[in-house]
DNA sequence: GGCGGATTTGACCGGACGATCAGGACCACG
DNA sequence: CGTGGTCCTGATCGTCCGGTCAAATCCGCC
């Protein structure tokens, strides 16, 4: 009965194959919108045959935020003090980025939750992530400080790298809508953002411009 | 029974209180997670009553994303191709950031719309909005030809514009929780997407430097 | 004040959905 | 080859939800 430890093989695999079932539902139709019996339809099991793994369709998307933040925000994580300031930000804003391109649904079904308030994230977001955030910007704020990158407010500075990264998962839509068929939004993201935080953050001395 | 051309003054009243609900239940909970009863509930009229103003749930939400549409597309009309080229583009930031700040609902629902892939606004998206974009895209690679503005993509310019403008409705949750309570988000969004884009997007040559 | 259409509502319908349960199939192990 | 636990499913329950309807109420107008 312990669901959270699988034991068995069969345990295993189906669990796994329920929650990238409903990934895949939940991240496009939302908590309210999914259905168990698409989830199930997707995972290939009947519907009590998902309620034997979980105890309830919360269960299973409440599984799926946990593991959520901290693959979210390992990017972030990785920001190295001992780095070179610039290319520590650019390379952040990559892997971001490479998230947003490898990890869409997972994206959205983040983007849901806060659309809706987070109402099954609220303590993650207060807690974690907000210690998170606070200590790199304080990182981020000694940078500047010491003009190895020009000042902006680092808070809103990483707003502005997740807004950025994150849109090319959550409004792929729209996005490819504009730029039509014959353009891969994705690639084009990566020289474009390298290009944009260049200049929003290179220290004002030296006359190096990205093309 | 036309309900597109209120008549009377009790129409045009209760739809618009109906509208008024309905964008701040869908807006919060998505099509699907909205219900009738919550949008009554908030408009103060029965359940039956609504469905004598609209003949159903979905025709309360088309009306709503089609109303939306323009004035979303409003500051981007605006663009000037007699002005200043970085004036009129840092306006354009400012319009759009003040969409975000006054309207956030209307943002939310938009959000929520693309998110699930806006199979109710997919035409418009591909028509109209596409067709402006496109046409203020050229503009903007004219200014940027003419070296009044930094060169980079025009279209990947207008999604980062949109990203780190609608990020401040859509996020509001997430923005709000990490800055704190003593912090307005929307304040200090206007300066810091000012510089931002000051120095993205400010020419090569002359040697002005916004503080 | 009373007539006719506009407005409002309580009661209800049918389908969808999350969840339960009893029982059957499967499987490891002796 | 039997036994006990794991795994799976058809049938079903109770609730919610979008939508309908007949009847009651309201309101402008003569």
């Amino acid at each position: 009965m312990n669901h959270s430890r699988p034991r068995t093989r069969i345990q295993a695999r189906n669990q796994d194959t329920i929650l990238g079932a409903a990934l895949e539902v939940f991240s496009a139709q939302g908590f309210r919108g999914a259905t168990l019996d698409q989830i199930a339809e997707v995972a290939g099991l009947s519907k009590p045959n998902l309620l034997y793994y979980f105890p309830s369709k919360e269960a299973i998307h409440a599984r799926l935020l946990t593991g959520l933040l901290d693959t979210w925000l390992d990017p972030l994580r990785a920001l190295d003090p001992a780095g070179e300031p610039l290319g520590e930000m650019l390379a952040y804003v990559r892997r971001k980025l490479d998230l947003a391109r490898d990890y869409p649904r997972e994206s959205r079904l983040f983007a849901n939750e806060i659309l809706q308030g987070a109402p099954r994230m609220r303590a993650a977001i207060e807690g974690d992530l907000k210690r998170l955030v606070d200590a790199k910007c304080a990182l981020i704020a000694g940078w500047m400080e010491a003009g190895r990158l020009a000042r902006s407010d680092p808070h809103h500075l990483i707003f502005s790298i997740w807004a950025l990264t994150q849109h090319y998962a959550d409004f792929d839509m729209q996005v490819r809508a504009v730029l039509g068929p014959a353009r891969d939004p994705l690639a084009e993201a990566g020289p474009f953002l390298d290009t944009l935080f260049r200049r929003m953050l290179a220290p004002q001395a030296p006359g190096r411009s990205g093309s």
